[in-house]
DNA sequence: GCAAACATACTACTCAGTATGTTGTCAACG
DNA sequence: CGTTGACAACATACTGAGTAGTATGTTTGC
Protein backbone atom coordinates (compact mmCIF):
# COMPACT_ATOMS: atom_id res chain seq x y z
CA UNK A 1 0.00 0.00 0.00
CA UNK A 2 2.98 2.10 0.33
CA UNK A 3 2.24 3.67 -3.42
CA UNK A 4 5.96 4.83 -4.38
CA UNK A 5 7.41 7.09 -6.96
CA UNK A 6 6.71 4.49 -9.95
CA UNK A 7 10.46 3.81 -9.43
CA UNK A 8 12.04 2.55 -13.14
CA UNK A 9 13.22 -0.98 -13.00
CA UNK A 10 16.72 -1.81 -14.85
CA UNK A 11 17.26 -2.46 -18.09
CA UNK A 12 16.99 -6.24 -17.52
CA UNK A 13 14.95 -6.30 -14.65
CA UNK A 14 12.46 -3.97 -16.57
CA UNK A 15 11.30 -7.13 -18.77
CA UNK A 16 9.77 -8.83 -15.84
CA UNK A 17 8.52 -6.49 -14.60
CA UNK A 18 7.00 -5.78 -17.89
CA UNK A 19 5.85 -9.26 -17.79
CA UNK A 20 3.85 -8.67 -14.48
CA UNK A 21 2.16 -5.53 -15.67
CA UNK A 22 0.58 -7.37 -18.99
CA UNK A 23 -0.24 -10.53 -16.61
CA UNK A 24 -2.09 -8.65 -14.07
CA UNK A 25 -3.44 -6.16 -16.77
CA UNK A 26 -4.84 -8.98 -18.80
CA UNK A 27 -6.55 -10.56 -15.15
CA UNK A 28 -8.02 -7.59 -14.04
CA UNK A 29 -9.23 -7.10 -17.03
CA UNK A 30 -11.22 -10.39 -17.66
CA UNK A 31 -12.11 -10.50 -13.95
CA UNK A 32 -12.40 -6.82 -12.67
CA UNK A 33 -9.75 -6.05 -9.49
CA UNK A 34 -11.68 -7.96 -6.18
CA UNK A 35 -12.24 -11.26 -8.02
CA UNK A 36 -8.65 -11.32 -9.50
CA UNK A 37 -5.91 -12.57 -6.83
CA UNK A 38 -2.22 -12.52 -6.70
CA UNK A 39 -2.30 -16.34 -7.30
CA UNK A 40 -4.50 -15.82 -10.69
CA UNK A 41 -2.30 -12.52 -11.70
CA UNK A 42 1.02 -15.51 -10.69
CA UNK A 43 -0.48 -18.67 -12.32
CA UNK A 44 -1.10 -16.42 -15.30
CA UNK A 45 2.98 -16.52 -15.58
CA UNK A 46 2.97 -20.08 -14.04
CA UNK A 47 4.63 -18.62 -11.11
CA UNK A 48 3.41 -18.12 -7.87
CA UNK A 49 2.93 -15.08 -5.20
CA UNK A 50 6.57 -14.70 -4.31
CA UNK A 51 7.34 -13.49 -7.99
CA UNK A 52 4.69 -11.06 -7.63
CA UNK A 53 5.35 -9.65 -4.03
CA UNK A 54 8.93 -9.21 -5.16
CA UNK A 55 7.93 -6.45 -7.56
CA UNK A 56 4.81 -4.90 -6.01
CA UNK A 57 3.88 -4.71 -2.05
CA UNK A 58 0.31 -4.91 -2.50
CA UNK A 59 -2.65 -5.68 -4.72
CA UNK A 60 -3.31 -2.31 -4.85
CA UNK A 61 -0.30 -0.98 -6.22
CA UNK A 62 -0.34 -4.08 -8.37
CA UNK A 63 -2.86 -2.13 -9.80
CA UNK A 64 -2.38 1.27 -9.69
CA UNK A 65 0.82 0.57 -11.73
CA UNK A 66 -1.07 -1.08 -14.18
CA UNK A 67 -3.61 1.74 -14.17
CA UNK A 68 -0.83 4.50 -14.40
CA UNK A 69 0.66 2.58 -16.99
CA UNK A 70 -2.77 2.65 -19.14
CA UNK A 71 -3.29 6.28 -18.63
CA UNK A 72 0.20 7.15 -20.03
CA UNK A 73 -0.59 5.05 -23.14
CA UNK A 74 -4.03 7.05 -23.90
CA UNK A 75 -1.94 10.01 -23.78
CA UNK A 76 0.95 8.99 -25.99
CA UNK A 77 -1.97 7.86 -28.00
CA UNK A 78 -3.35 11.95 -28.46
CA UNK A 79 0.29 13.57 -27.89
CA UNK A 80 0.72 13.44 -31.68
CA UNK A 81 -2.88 14.90 -32.85
CA UNK A 82 -2.88 17.57 -29.48
CA UNK A 83 1.10 19.37 -29.94
CA UNK A 84 0.18 19.50 -33.83
CA UNK A 85 -1.00 23.07 -34.91
CA UNK A 86 -3.45 21.97 -36.94
CA UNK A 87 -6.66 24.10 -36.66
CA UNK A 88 -9.26 22.95 -34.13
CA UNK A 89 -11.47 20.22 -35.89
CA UNK A 90 -8.12 18.62 -37.52
CA UNK A 91 -6.61 18.62 -34.23
CA UNK A 92 -9.84 16.96 -32.40
CA UNK A 93 -9.36 14.65 -35.14
CA UNK A 94 -6.22 13.02 -34.69
CA UNK A 95 -6.78 13.44 -31.28
CA UNK A 96 -9.79 11.35 -31.39
CA UNK A 97 -8.42 8.92 -34.04
CA UNK A 98 -5.24 8.38 -32.01
CA UNK A 99 -7.52 7.82 -28.73
CA UNK A 100 -9.84 5.43 -30.26
CA UNK A 101 -6.79 3.32 -31.80
CA UNK A 102 -5.57 3.12 -28.60
CA UNK A 103 -8.72 1.48 -26.96
CA UNK A 104 -8.23 -1.54 -29.26
CA UNK A 105 -4.72 -1.62 -29.10
CA UNK A 106 -4.00 -1.23 -25.44
CA UNK A 107 -7.89 -3.19 -24.76
CA UNK A 108 -6.86 -4.77 -21.68
CA UNK A 109 -5.08 -2.04 -19.95
CA UNK A 110 -8.04 0.55 -20.83
CA UNK A 111 -10.59 -1.46 -19.71
CA UNK A 112 -8.71 -1.63 -16.38
CA UNK A 113 -8.48 2.03 -16.62
CA UNK A 114 -11.77 2.78 -17.00
CA UNK A 115 -12.80 0.24 -14.41
CA UNK A 116 -10.27 2.42 -12.03
CA UNK A 117 -12.23 5.33 -12.53
CA UNK A 118 -15.73 3.90 -11.70
CA UNK A 119 -13.68 2.90 -8.35
CA UNK A 120 -13.72 5.78 -7.02
CA UNK A 121 -17.39 3.91 -5.29
CA UNK A 122 -14.95 2.09 -3.95
CA UNK A 123 -14.33 4.55 -1.50
CA UNK A 124 -10.50 4.74 -0.79
CA UNK A 125 -9.29 2.64 1.88
CA UNK A 126 -6.16 4.12 3.17
CA UNK A 127 -4.38 7.32 3.48
CA UNK A 128 -1.94 6.21 0.50
CA UNK A 129 -4.77 4.84 -1.57
CA UNK A 130 -6.79 8.27 -1.26
CA UNK A 131 -3.05 9.94 -2.56
CA UNK A 132 -2.82 7.64 -5.26
CA UNK A 133 -6.84 7.98 -6.04
CA UNK A 134 -6.11 11.79 -6.00
CA UNK A 135 -3.25 11.69 -8.50
CA UNK A 136 -4.64 10.11 -10.92
CA UNK A 137 -8.15 11.47 -11.11
CA UNK A 138 -5.79 14.50 -11.55
CA UNK A 139 -4.45 13.08 -14.45
CA UNK A 140 -7.56 11.87 -15.84
CA UNK A 141 -8.95 15.77 -15.35
CA UNK A 142 -5.73 16.57 -17.02
CA UNK A 143 -6.68 14.08 -20.23
CA UNK A 144 -10.49 15.54 -20.46
CA UNK A 145 -8.44 19.11 -20.27
CA UNK A 146 -7.21 18.37 -23.47
CA UNK A 147 -9.99 17.14 -25.36
CA UNK A 148 -12.38 20.19 -23.62
CA UNK A 149 -9.49 22.57 -24.62
CA UNK A 150 -9.72 21.72 -28.16
CA UNK A 151 -13.56 21.35 -28.56
CA UNK A 152 -13.71 24.87 -27.45
CA UNK A 153 -11.62 26.09 -29.79
CA UNK A 154 -13.63 24.58 -32.48
CA UNK A 155 -16.56 26.19 -30.80
CA UNK A 156 -14.85 29.23 -30.83
CA UNK A 157 -14.17 29.87 -34.24
CA UNK A 158 -17.34 28.58 -35.30
CA UNK A 159 -16.90 24.93 -36.47
CA UNK A 160 -18.82 23.56 -33.65
CA UNK A 161 -22.35 23.28 -32.44
CA UNK A 162 -22.12 22.38 -28.98
CA UNK A 163 -25.07 22.27 -25.89
CA UNK A 164 -23.60 22.64 -22.72
CA UNK A 165 -20.14 21.92 -22.54
CA UNK A 166 -19.85 19.71 -19.66
CA UNK A 167 -22.47 17.19 -20.69
CA UNK A 168 -21.35 17.16 -24.49
CA UNK A 169 -17.68 16.66 -23.77
CA UNK A 170 -18.52 13.85 -21.44
CA UNK A 171 -20.40 12.33 -24.36
CA UNK A 172 -17.98 12.65 -26.81
CA UNK A 173 -15.99 10.84 -24.42
CA UNK A 174 -17.69 7.88 -23.65
CA UNK A 175 -18.27 7.70 -27.21
CA UNK A 176 -14.44 7.36 -27.91
CA UNK A 177 -14.13 5.01 -25.39
CA UNK A 178 -16.63 2.83 -26.46
CA UNK A 179 -14.64 0.14 -27.65
CA UNK A 180 -13.32 -0.77 -24.25
CA UNK A 181 -17.30 -1.66 -23.98
CA UNK A 182 -18.33 -3.08 -27.41
CA UNK A 183 -15.33 -4.08 -29.14
CA UNK A 184 -13.82 -7.78 -28.84
CA UNK A 185 -10.12 -8.31 -29.21
CA UNK A 186 -9.83 -10.82 -32.43
CA UNK A 187 -7.08 -13.11 -33.72
CA UNK A 188 -5.60 -11.36 -36.76
CA UNK A 189 -6.86 -7.95 -36.20
CA UNK A 190 -4.56 -5.54 -37.12
CA UNK A 191 -3.80 -1.85 -37.54
CA UNK A 192 -5.74 -1.63 -40.68
CA UNK A 193 -9.18 -3.10 -38.74
CA UNK A 194 -8.51 -0.77 -35.83
CA UNK A 195 -8.12 2.44 -38.20
CA UNK A 196 -11.57 1.09 -40.62
CA UNK A 197 -13.19 0.98 -36.70
CA UNK A 198 -11.91 4.19 -35.50
CA UNK A 199 -12.75 6.28 -38.68
CA UNK A 200 -16.35 5.38 -38.40
CA UNK A 201 -16.22 5.84 -34.45
CA UNK A 202 -14.85 9.71 -35.07
CA UNK A 203 -16.82 10.32 -37.56
CA UNK A 204 -20.33 9.34 -35.41
CA UNK A 205 -18.82 11.35 -32.25
CA UNK A 206 -17.47 14.26 -35.07
CA UNK A 207 -20.46 14.66 -36.27
CA UNK A 208 -22.33 14.66 -32.78
CA UNK A 209 -20.70 18.23 -32.36
CA UNK A 210 -21.65 19.40 -35.52
CA UNK A 211 -18.75 18.26 -37.61
CA UNK A 212 -20.59 16.96 -40.94
CA UNK A 213 -17.70 16.37 -42.90
CA UNK A 214 -14.47 14.16 -41.72
CA UNK A 215 -11.64 16.21 -42.69
CA UNK A 216 -8.54 14.21 -44.08
CA UNK A 217 -5.76 13.36 -41.18
CA UNK A 218 -2.50 14.25 -42.16
CA UNK A 219 -1.24 12.86 -38.98
CA UNK A 220 -0.78 9.27 -38.60
CA UNK A 221 -0.66 7.58 -34.94
CA UNK B 1 -27.75 -20.74 -7.97
CA UNK B 2 -30.98 -22.44 -8.68
CA UNK B 3 -32.04 -19.68 -10.94
CA UNK B 4 -35.63 -20.72 -10.63
CA UNK B 5 -38.06 -18.16 -12.67
CA UNK B 6 -38.78 -14.89 -10.83
CA UNK B 7 -41.70 -15.95 -8.69
CA UNK B 8 -43.96 -13.15 -8.37
CA UNK B 9 -44.37 -12.37 -4.80
CA UNK B 10 -47.33 -12.23 -3.11
CA UNK B 11 -48.49 -8.65 -2.66
CA UNK B 12 -47.48 -8.01 0.83
CA UNK B 13 -44.65 -10.25 1.04
CA UNK B 14 -43.47 -8.25 -2.64
CA UNK B 15 -42.35 -5.21 -0.46
CA UNK B 16 -39.67 -6.56 1.29
CA UNK B 17 -38.28 -8.65 -1.87
CA UNK B 18 -38.50 -5.00 -3.33
CA UNK B 19 -36.82 -3.64 -0.64
CA UNK B 20 -34.27 -6.28 -0.93
CA UNK B 21 -33.95 -5.93 -4.66
CA UNK B 22 -32.88 -2.22 -4.12
CA UNK B 23 -30.94 -2.59 -1.79
CA UNK B 24 -28.74 -5.24 -3.59
CA UNK B 25 -28.80 -2.78 -6.84
CA UNK B 26 -27.53 -0.25 -4.70
CA UNK B 27 -24.42 -2.23 -3.46
CA UNK B 28 -23.32 -4.01 -6.22
CA UNK B 29 -23.31 -0.47 -7.56
CA UNK B 30 -21.46 0.90 -5.39
CA UNK B 31 -19.03 -2.06 -4.73
CA UNK B 32 -19.70 -4.21 -7.76
CA UNK B 33 -20.25 -7.99 -8.09
CA UNK B 34 -17.57 -9.53 -6.27
CA UNK B 35 -16.95 -7.13 -3.70
CA UNK B 36 -20.11 -7.21 -2.55
CA UNK B 37 -20.67 -9.48 0.44
CA UNK B 38 -24.15 -10.79 1.25
CA UNK B 39 -23.27 -9.24 4.43
CA UNK B 40 -22.83 -6.02 2.83
CA UNK B 41 -26.53 -6.24 1.44
CA UNK B 42 -28.38 -7.02 4.91
CA UNK B 43 -26.33 -4.55 6.97
CA UNK B 44 -27.69 -2.14 4.29
CA UNK B 45 -30.86 -3.11 5.27
CA UNK B 46 -30.01 -3.21 9.20
CA UNK B 47 -30.59 -6.85 8.66
CA UNK B 48 -28.57 -10.11 8.28
CA UNK B 49 -27.98 -12.93 5.56
CA UNK B 50 -31.11 -14.80 7.09
CA UNK B 51 -32.92 -12.69 5.54
CA UNK B 52 -31.63 -12.62 2.28
CA UNK B 53 -30.97 -16.05 1.59
CA UNK B 54 -34.81 -16.14 2.57
CA UNK B 55 -36.00 -14.48 -0.63
CA UNK B 56 -33.04 -15.47 -3.00
CA UNK B 57 -30.93 -19.22 -2.76
CA UNK B 58 -27.76 -17.46 -3.76
CA UNK B 59 -25.36 -14.52 -4.47
CA UNK B 60 -25.73 -15.06 -8.27
CA UNK B 61 -29.49 -15.41 -7.92
CA UNK B 62 -29.78 -11.93 -6.58
CA UNK B 63 -27.56 -10.14 -8.79
CA UNK B 64 -29.50 -12.05 -11.72
CA UNK B 65 -32.72 -10.69 -9.77
CA UNK B 66 -30.74 -7.27 -10.01
CA UNK B 67 -30.18 -6.98 -13.23
CA UNK B 68 -33.69 -8.58 -15.12
CA UNK B 69 -35.36 -5.76 -13.02
CA UNK B 70 -32.89 -3.28 -14.64
CA UNK B 71 -33.55 -5.00 -18.33
CA UNK B 72 -36.90 -4.78 -17.86
CA UNK B 73 -36.71 -0.85 -16.89
CA UNK B 74 -34.78 -0.44 -19.79
CA UNK B 75 -37.62 -1.89 -21.87
CA UNK B 76 -40.03 0.19 -20.11
CA UNK B 77 -38.39 3.10 -21.05
CA UNK B 78 -38.27 2.69 -24.46
CA UNK B 79 -41.09 1.62 -24.64
CA UNK B 80 -43.48 4.19 -25.37
CA UNK B 81 -41.42 5.90 -28.19
CA UNK B 82 -40.72 2.31 -29.71
CA UNK B 83 -44.47 1.38 -29.98
CA UNK B 84 -45.13 4.47 -31.03
CA UNK B 85 -46.03 5.45 -35.21
CA UNK B 86 -43.39 8.14 -35.55
CA UNK B 87 -41.47 8.28 -38.53
CA UNK B 88 -38.10 6.98 -37.63
CA UNK B 89 -36.02 10.05 -36.38
CA UNK B 90 -38.77 11.03 -34.07
CA UNK B 91 -39.44 7.59 -33.00
CA UNK B 92 -35.35 7.13 -32.21
CA UNK B 93 -35.51 10.36 -30.78
CA UNK B 94 -38.37 9.40 -28.30
CA UNK B 95 -36.76 6.47 -27.37
CA UNK B 96 -33.44 7.70 -27.28
CA UNK B 97 -34.59 10.16 -24.89
CA UNK B 98 -36.91 7.90 -22.48
CA UNK B 99 -33.43 5.50 -22.01
CA UNK B 100 -31.16 8.59 -21.18
CA UNK B 101 -33.85 9.67 -18.64
CA UNK B 102 -33.83 5.88 -17.21
CA UNK B 103 -30.02 6.10 -17.00
CA UNK B 104 -29.91 8.63 -14.38
CA UNK B 105 -33.34 7.65 -12.46
CA UNK B 106 -32.56 4.09 -11.90
CA UNK B 107 -28.60 4.98 -11.86
CA UNK B 108 -27.99 1.84 -9.87
CA UNK B 109 -29.78 -0.97 -12.04
CA UNK B 110 -28.81 0.57 -14.71
CA UNK B 111 -25.12 0.34 -13.45
CA UNK B 112 -24.99 -3.27 -12.36
CA UNK B 113 -26.98 -3.62 -15.76
CA UNK B 114 -24.01 -2.59 -17.93
CA UNK B 115 -21.54 -3.81 -15.16
CA UNK B 116 -23.60 -7.95 -15.94
CA UNK B 117 -22.80 -7.26 -19.26
CA UNK B 118 -18.97 -6.90 -18.63
CA UNK B 119 -19.44 -10.01 -16.67
CA UNK B 120 -19.25 -12.63 -19.79
CA UNK B 121 -15.66 -11.88 -19.20
CA UNK B 122 -16.38 -13.93 -15.82
CA UNK B 123 -17.35 -16.89 -17.78
CA UNK B 124 -19.95 -18.67 -16.37
CA UNK B 125 -19.57 -21.19 -13.58
CA UNK B 126 -22.42 -23.05 -13.48
CA UNK B 127 -24.71 -24.22 -15.97
CA UNK B 128 -27.51 -22.61 -14.51
CA UNK B 129 -26.05 -19.63 -14.59
CA UNK B 130 -24.97 -20.31 -18.24
CA UNK B 131 -28.63 -20.18 -19.03
CA UNK B 132 -29.29 -17.33 -17.49
CA UNK B 133 -26.69 -15.40 -18.94
CA UNK B 134 -27.89 -16.81 -22.21
CA UNK B 135 -31.29 -15.75 -21.52
CA UNK B 136 -29.98 -12.35 -20.79
CA UNK B 137 -27.40 -11.99 -23.97
CA UNK B 138 -31.06 -12.63 -25.46
CA UNK B 139 -32.53 -9.94 -23.76
CA UNK B 140 -30.25 -7.86 -24.44
CA UNK B 141 -29.87 -8.41 -28.24
CA UNK B 142 -33.64 -7.76 -28.25
CA UNK B 143 -33.18 -4.61 -27.13
CA UNK B 144 -30.31 -3.42 -29.31
CA UNK B 145 -32.39 -4.87 -32.41
CA UNK B 146 -35.19 -2.24 -31.58
CA UNK B 147 -32.88 0.37 -31.80
CA UNK B 148 -30.62 -0.82 -34.72
CA UNK B 149 -34.10 -1.67 -36.58
CA UNK B 150 -35.40 2.51 -36.17
CA UNK B 151 -31.79 3.17 -37.05
CA UNK B 152 -31.82 0.99 -40.42
CA UNK B 153 -35.02 2.39 -41.08
CA UNK B 154 -34.36 6.39 -41.00
CA UNK B 155 -31.14 5.06 -43.07
CA UNK B 156 -33.76 3.74 -45.81
CA UNK B 157 -35.76 7.12 -45.45
CA UNK B 158 -32.81 8.98 -46.21
CA UNK B 159 -32.74 10.34 -43.10
CA UNK B 160 -29.48 9.61 -41.51
CA UNK B 161 -26.06 8.72 -42.51
CA UNK B 162 -24.48 5.64 -41.07
CA UNK B 163 -21.55 4.33 -41.09
CA UNK B 164 -21.03 0.49 -40.50
CA UNK B 165 -24.39 -0.26 -38.71
CA UNK B 166 -22.33 -2.34 -36.67
CA UNK B 167 -19.91 -0.24 -34.81
CA UNK B 168 -22.49 2.78 -35.42
CA UNK B 169 -25.41 1.30 -33.52
CA UNK B 170 -22.46 0.26 -30.50
CA UNK B 171 -21.16 4.24 -30.82
CA UNK B 172 -24.74 5.14 -30.40
CA UNK B 173 -25.80 3.11 -27.76
CA UNK B 174 -23.04 3.83 -25.64
CA UNK B 175 -23.05 7.27 -26.28
CA UNK B 176 -26.50 7.34 -24.62
CA UNK B 177 -25.41 4.62 -22.09
CA UNK B 178 -23.05 7.45 -20.84
CA UNK B 179 -24.72 8.93 -18.48
CA UNK B 180 -24.41 6.23 -15.83
CA UNK B 181 -20.79 6.39 -15.98
CA UNK B 182 -20.35 10.22 -15.91
CA UNK B 183 -23.49 11.12 -14.35
CA UNK B 184 -23.59 11.30 -10.13
CA UNK B 185 -26.96 11.60 -8.81
CA UNK B 186 -27.54 14.96 -6.72
CA UNK B 187 -29.19 15.78 -3.98
CA UNK B 188 -32.79 17.59 -5.53
CA UNK B 189 -31.90 16.19 -9.11
CA UNK B 190 -35.67 16.02 -10.68
CA UNK B 191 -37.30 14.87 -14.14
CA UNK B 192 -36.04 18.72 -15.17
CA UNK B 193 -32.66 18.40 -14.93
CA UNK B 194 -32.95 14.62 -16.37
CA UNK B 195 -35.01 15.67 -18.90
CA UNK B 196 -32.05 19.13 -19.68
CA UNK B 197 -28.92 15.93 -19.56
CA UNK B 198 -31.01 14.10 -21.62
CA UNK B 199 -31.72 16.63 -24.34
CA UNK B 200 -28.22 17.39 -24.62
CA UNK B 201 -26.83 13.64 -24.79
CA UNK B 202 -29.91 12.74 -27.44
CA UNK B 203 -28.89 15.62 -29.79
CA UNK B 204 -25.27 14.61 -29.74
CA UNK B 205 -26.10 11.23 -30.18
CA UNK B 206 -28.84 12.33 -33.19
CA UNK B 207 -26.01 14.37 -34.60
CA UNK B 208 -23.63 11.61 -34.71
CA UNK B 209 -25.96 9.76 -36.77
CA UNK B 210 -26.49 12.85 -39.30
CA UNK B 211 -29.74 14.54 -37.66
CA UNK B 212 -29.06 18.41 -37.56
CA UNK B 213 -31.97 19.00 -35.91
CA UNK B 214 -32.95 17.95 -33.14
CA UNK B 215 -36.70 16.89 -33.51
CA UNK B 216 -39.72 17.99 -31.59
CA UNK B 217 -41.06 15.29 -29.39
CA UNK B 218 -44.60 14.71 -28.93
CA UNK B 219 -44.21 11.53 -26.05
CA UNK B 220 -43.49 12.48 -23.22
CA UNK B 221 -41.93 9.78 -20.82
C1' DG C 1 29.59 -16.01 -0.87
C1' DC C 2 26.12 -12.93 -1.39
C1' DA C 3 22.27 -10.84 -3.01
C1' DA C 4 18.50 -10.80 -6.39
C1' DA C 5 14.69 -13.44 -7.83
C1' DC C 6 11.91 -16.07 -6.89
C1' DA C 7 9.14 -20.48 -4.33
C1' DT C 8 7.04 -22.51 -0.13
C1' DA C 9 4.76 -22.49 4.20
C1' DC C 10 1.96 -20.28 7.29
C1' DT C 11 -1.45 -16.93 9.51
C1' DA C 12 -5.33 -14.28 10.15
C1' DC C 13 -9.41 -13.05 8.03
C1' DT C 14 -13.44 -12.84 4.93
C1' DC C 15 -17.19 -14.78 2.88
C1' DA C 16 -20.80 -18.04 0.54
C1' DG C 17 -23.66 -21.23 1.93
C1' DT C 18 -26.03 -24.25 5.48
C1' DA C 19 -28.10 -25.73 9.65
C1' DT C 20 -30.61 -24.52 13.24
C1' DG C 21 -32.86 -21.46 16.53
C1' DT C 22 -36.42 -17.74 17.53
C1' DT C 23 -40.48 -14.90 17.08
C1' DG C 24 -44.75 -13.24 15.39
C1' DT C 25 -49.04 -14.35 13.01
C1' DC C 26 -52.93 -16.69 11.80
C1' DA C 27 -56.10 -20.68 11.54
C1' DA C 28 -58.35 -24.37 13.23
C1' DC C 29 -59.99 -26.75 17.08
C1' DG C 30 -61.96 -27.60 21.46
C1' DC D 1 -62.69 -17.34 23.44
C1' DG D 2 -58.40 -19.18 24.59
C1' DT D 3 -55.11 -22.64 23.27
C1' DT D 4 -52.22 -24.88 20.17
C1' DG D 5 -49.56 -25.71 16.36
C1' DA D 6 -47.86 -24.81 11.97
C1' DC D 7 -45.60 -21.90 9.04
C1' DA D 8 -43.39 -17.56 7.35
C1' DA D 9 -39.79 -14.47 8.20
C1' DC D 10 -36.27 -13.78 9.79
C1' DA D 11 -31.61 -14.13 13.22
C1' DT D 12 -27.63 -16.82 14.96
C1' DA D 13 -24.01 -20.09 14.76
C1' DC D 14 -21.04 -22.73 12.18
C1' DT D 15 -18.17 -24.80 8.24
C1' DG D 16 -15.18 -24.92 4.45
C1' DA D 17 -12.97 -22.65 0.90
C1' DG D 18 -10.45 -18.95 -0.62
C1' DT D 19 -7.23 -14.89 -0.07
C1' DA D 20 -3.93 -10.88 1.24
C1' DG D 21 0.02 -10.52 3.27
C1' DT D 22 4.32 -12.28 5.75
C1' DA D 23 8.11 -15.05 7.03
C1' DT D 24 11.26 -17.99 5.58
C1' DG D 25 13.53 -21.14 2.48
C1' DT D 26 16.07 -22.08 -2.12
C1' DT D 27 18.37 -21.36 -6.40
C1' DT D 28 21.19 -18.88 -9.66
C1' DG D 29 24.09 -15.50 -11.61
C1' DC D 30 28.04 -12.75 -10.68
Amino acid sequence: MTSALPRVPKPEKRDRYEELLVAAAECFQKQGFSATSIDTVARYLGATKGRVYHYFPSKMDLFNAVRDRAMALAFDAIRPGYESDLPPVEKLAAMSTGHVKAMMQHHSYMQVLLDGLQMQRFGATTEFQRAAMERHLGERNAFEACFREVLQAGCDAGDLKLGRMSYILQSYLVALNGPVFWYRPREGDDDEKYATIAEDVVRFALAGVGVAEFPILSIRS
